[in-house]
Order: structure tokens, then C-alpha cells, then sequence
DNA sequence: ACAATTATGTTCATGGTTGAACATTAGAAA
DNA sequence: TTTCTAATGTTCAACCATGAACATAATTGT
């Protein structure tokens, strides 16, 4: 009898781990909050990925592509499908760095830093909202288990992009 | 003054809130563990849109795509789209309801039911794996915490639909 | 200096997700 | 019954995200 049947037969269904239904848990109580919180940009015309760019653009003034895409942990080409975007609507800036041809810089325009605020607001209130009562400190454990797992993982990112 | 730019001013930016920072580190989170997935079912040519379908019917054998959809958080047209394609390879199979004739009956085949078992143990070993040494009590409090959260976004949703 | 390697950004094809519009069927109201 | 309303599933166009292939520029090695 190998591990997967005994796993079976005994009923230890993965539902049934407290750390997988935790999980479970938490991967669902995300995708809620990424669709309250588009429904609740709509009038803003930005949705969640764009409101990821003008936060890191709003605290990172001068960043570049690369940077942001690392700190979004997205790919390179999705920053270059969504700024564009942004820079037509006037909302950012992407000026060439003179000591690196390479790079583009960016910035929140005036536009940009007014929107970005106005969308924050919407997103803090959000957050604070769904939370209804949970104690802060109870925030903070769960911040610091996130942080632990995040960083399990990205180690092995690295090993992964490494080997 | 507002109230933004008393943030503002007084460096009450979104990032300085307990709560904010805690929610963006279950994002961040979410996030990785996602890709690493992705990473981990790719073997198995299942994606995690995917292998949620499969557990589902593992789970509920005979649901409905309406009650699939539901259960996922996803639109009813998502189901459209995938289910052809599971089916296609088969993993699943859709039986029309007797006595309902609007209703596909979904089950999983075999196939669909060893594929699963294989992809389940991926994802769990990847659960615990990544959660490293948290104790089991910390996740049942993360849990209880996702689930507040849940239940409180849900009533929005209502709320939402209703108005 | 020259070549090889690495880094940044773009383009393209593919795929998941959504919401609106639609067809079909069930159930409720008249 | 007949009509109206609600529920289920499909199609379609639009959008975000990805990875591979590419072009350009910087860095390193020789």
C-alpha cells in the first residue's frame, strides 16, 4: 500500500489538514478582495494591477520596469503591455535614464499622484472594512506567517531560476 | 485641510497601517504560492483553475456547473470555457439532469480521479512544505481570521447583487 | 579592441477571466 | 393554459498575464 492510498483509505482527504484548509482559506478571502475591490475602482476606470503600478510609483519615484516587475512579482512583458497604458492616459511618465540606455525611469504625473491617492483611500478603507474587528495584533501574526511563507518561497524561486 | 492630506502630511501613508502592510503580505503570498504551483502541476498539464475544478468534483461528485462556478467565485461563462477542455481530455465527464434539462451533471472519470490524487498530493506537499515550521495553531487562527474576512466581503457581494 | 555574456525592454502567440447578450428550460403568476 | 420571470449554460469581445524570441545596450573576459 503505497502513501497515497493509505492517505485515502485513513480519510486524510486534504481538506481535512488544518495548514491546507488554512490555505484554502486564504487564497479565497484574496480573490474576494480583488473582486470588491475592482467593483469599487470602476468609477476610477483602474483596476487592481494598475493601482499596484501607481502605489510602487507613489512610494519608488524613478523606478524602472524591471524593478517594479520584480517587486509585483510579474513578468517583464506585463509592464510592458500595461504602462504604455498609463502614459497615454497621463497618469505616468517613462523617461530614459542618461547613464543606461537601457532603462526607463518612471514617475507618477501630478494626475497620477492625485488618482493614486484617491485609489488608495478606496483600497485602505477596503481593507480596514473587511476586518472588521480582527484585532491588530492579530494582523500582525498573520503578516508575520505571510512573510515566512513568502519568503520560503521565494527561496525557492531562486533555486528554480538558479538550477 | 481633508482627510487625505492629513494623511499625507502627517506620513500616515497606506504602508505605515498594521492592517494595510498585513493584507498586501497574504497577497504577496497568494501570489507566489500560486506560481509555484504553477511551476510544480506543470508535468501534469493542469493549472491551478484547472486542478480547483478537479478537487471540486473529487469532492462533490455529480455538482452542477452553476454550484462549480459558485463554489470557485468564478462566472458561470469561466466553466464554459474550461469544462469543454477537461472533458476533451477525459478527465470529466457532463451528463445532462433528467429532470432538470437546463443542468449538466459534472463527475470525474478515472482518469480524471488518478490525475487528481497525483495533482492533490503536489499541491499539499507544496503547502506544507511552505509553511514550513508554522504551528498547526497559528494556521487554525489564520484560518478563523480568512474566514471573518470571507464572510464579511460575501455580505457585501449580497448587498451588491441585491441593490 | 573584440567577442561573449548579461541585462532591459518590446513583440507576439497563447491562455485564463470577465461581463454582456443570447437561447433554452423551469417555475410562478395571471 | 398562457405569460412573465428566474435560472442554467453558451458565445463573444475585451483584458490581464505569461513565456519565448527578439533588439538594443552594458558588462565582462580575452
Amino acid at each position: 500500500m503505497n502513501k497515497k492510498q493509505a492517505q485515502i483509505e485513513s480519510h486524510h482527504f486534504p481538506w481535512d489538514h488544518p495548514r491546507f484548509r488554512s490555505w484554502i482559506a486564504v487564497a479565497r478571502a484574496c480573490q474576494l478582495m480583488q473582486q470588491t475591490l475592482t467593483r469599487r475602482l470602476t468609477h476610477l476606470d483602474v483596476k487592481p494591477p494598475h493601482l499596484d503600478i501607481l502605489v510602487n510609483l507613489y512610494r519608488f519615484d524613478g523606478i524602472t520596469q524591471q524593478e517594479l516587475a520584480r517587486k509585483l512579482l510579474v513578468g517583464r512583458s506585463n509592464m510592458s503591455m500595461l504602462l504604455p497604458q498609463l502614459e497615454k492616459r497621463g497618469l505616468i511618465e517613462r523617461r530614459g535614464d542618461a547613464r543606461d540606455k537601457r532603462v526607463l525611469r518612471l514617475s507618477l504625473t501630478s494626475a497620477g499622484r492625485t488618482l493614486t491617492e484617491e485609489a488608495m483611500e478606496i483600497q485602505t478603507a477596503l481593507i480596514e472594512n473587511s476586518h472588521g474587528g480582527e484585532p491588530i495584533e492579530d494582523c500582525v501574526k498573520v503578516a508575520e506567517s505571510m512573510e515566512r511563507i513568502i519568503a520560503t518561497l521565494l527561496k525557492e524561486d531562486d533555486l528554480a531560476a538558479g538550477g
